[in-house]
DNA sequence: TATTGTGAACCTCTTCACAGCT
DNA sequence: AGCTGTGAAGAGGTTCACAATA
C-alpha cells in the first residue's frame, strides 16, 4: 500500500507538465545508465526537443532539486520523477478486448514497467477465451465483475470494438476501477471521479492528413 | 494529386480544434446514418462531451455552415469536415516494424478508412519478412528506400523498437515521406517541414498513475 | 562563471455572453 | 423564440530575462 503523503509540496502540477515527465524520466534513466552524474536543463532540453526554460519550470513543480552552476543530479531527478509518477507503486492492469490491439498491449513493454503489471484479460469471443496471451489466460467478459472486484486493478484498458466500449467501461467503473484507458473510437462517459484518457489511432492519422492537405495549398504565408 | 486550393477561407485552424474535428465527424456520420437531418451545437456538445460554445467556435473555423434557429445540416457538416481533414484524398501508409503493435495497426480499421490505405510493411526480422499481414507481404527493411521512393506514401508509421526508431525515421524522411507517426518510446528528430506525431502508450499509463498517486494523498484542497 | 528558479510578458485555447439572423 | 457566430474576458501554458546562488 505504502500510501503516505509524507512531505508533499502542496503544488498542483499542470497536466502539460505531467505528460512531459515520463519523457524526461526515460532520458534521465538512460543518462544515469551511462553513468552521467549530472545534467543541465539545456542538455535535457536538447534530448527532449523542448526549450530549456520549459524543462526548468516543469522540474520546479516537483521541488528544487537542481544545483546552480552545476545542474541536476541525474539519479536524484529520476527518483523524484518516479515518485511523482507513482512509479514506485504497484499498478495492476486489466485489458478488455483481446483483438489484435489488445494482444499487442498485453505483450507491450510499457505495460510491464514503472510498476505496471497486466493481471487479467477479458474477451467475449469463445474462440479467444481460454487462450493464453503474454502468459495470462483470457477470461470471459462475464467473469469481469468478480475478477475485478477481487483484484482491484488500478487501470482498465478498453480495447474492444466501439459498439461495446461504453458498457465495458460501465462494468469497470461499477467495479471500482479508478482509471480507464480507452482505445475504442468512441467518446466515453465516466463519473467525474474516474480518470479517463483516450488513445485514438485514427485521429492521429486524420490530424496528419489535415496538415498535409493544407501544405498542398499554395503556401500563401499570411501577411503579418 | 487533386491539389486545388479552390475557395479556401484563409483561416488558420488551431491544433486543438483539428484534434476534435475527427470526433465530431464520427458522431455526425452516425447521426447522418440514423437519418438525422440537422444537429444543434448543444446536441453535438453532449455527444462529444465538450461545451457547446467550443463546438461552435471549432466549427466556425471551417466557415459558416449553421443556420440560426435551426442548427447545422448534418450531411453538409460531415462533408465540410471531411474536406478539411483531407478525407476525400488518398493517403498511402507504410508501417515499419511488424511486431505485435505493427501487426495490430496493419489490421486496424482506422488505417483503412478516411482515405487511408496501408501500402507497404517493413521489418528487419527474416522470420517476419515474406509473411503476409492484413493481405500485404512484409518486405525487408533494406527495400524501404526503393519502395518508398516509388510509392510516395503520405505517412510513415514507426512501430519499431526504440533503438532503431531514429534511423528508420531518417530513412523515411530521406525518401520524402512528409509525415511520421511514431509509436516507439523515443524522442525523434525530424526536419521542420516534416509533421511528427507521437503515440506513447507507456506515457498514457504513467499519467494515470500520477493522478492516482495524487488522489491517494489526503485531499488537502489548497486554500485560495 | 555556469546554471537554476521564477516573476512577468506573451501567446493560445476556453468560456462567457450577447448581437444577429432565421 | 431558437440557435449560431463571435468579440471580449478568463484560464492555462510557454517563453523571456534576470536575480539568486553554488
Amino acid at each position: 500500500m505504502a500510501g503516505e503523503g509524507s512531505e508533499f509540496r502542496g503544488r498542483r502540477i499542470p497536466e502539460a507538465t505531467v505528460v512531459r515527465l515520463p519523457v524526461y524520466q526515460r532520458i534521465l534513466s538512460e543518462l544515469a545508465a551511462a553513468d552521467q552524474r549530472t545534467v543541465s536543463s539545456e542538455q535535457l532540453a536538447v534530448l527532449a526537443r523542448v526549450g530549456a526554460a520549459k524543462v526548468r519550470k516543469d522540474l520546479s513543480h516537483l521541488g528544487s532539486f537542481g544545483t546552480r552552476g552545476t545542474g541536476y543530479d541525474t539519479a536524484l531527478l529520476v527518483a523524484q520523477i518516479d515518485r511523482a509518477l507513482g512509479a514506485d507503486g504497484d499498478w495492476p492492469i486489466v485489458i478488455v478486448g483481446i483483438g489484435n490491439l489488445g494482444r499487442a498491449l498485453a505483450n507491450s513493454e510499457g505495460f510491464s514497467s514503472h510498476g505496471f503489471r497486466v493481471t487479467a484479460l477479458f474477451d467475449a469471443d469463445p474462440a479467444v477465451v481460454g487462450t493464453t496471451v503474454g502468459g495470462i489466460a483470457v477470461r470471459h467478459i462475464e467473469e469481469l465483475p468478480a475478477v475485478v472486484a477481487a483484484a482491484r486493478p488500478a487501470v482498465g484498458v478498453v480495447a474492444t470494438p466501439a459498439g461495446v466500449a461504453q458498457e465495458v467501461t460501465d462494468a469497470l467503473v461499477a467495479n471500482a476501477v479508478p482509471s480507464i484507458l480507452n482505445f475504442a473510437p468512441r467518446v466515453l462517459t465516466v463519473p467525474s471521479n474516474v480518470v479517463l484518457r483516450n488513445v485514438d489511432l485514427s485521429i492521429e492519422l486524420q490530424v496528419m492528413s489535415f496538415y498535409q492537405a493544407r501544405s498542398g495549398t499554395n503556401s500563401a504565408e499570411g501577411p503579418a
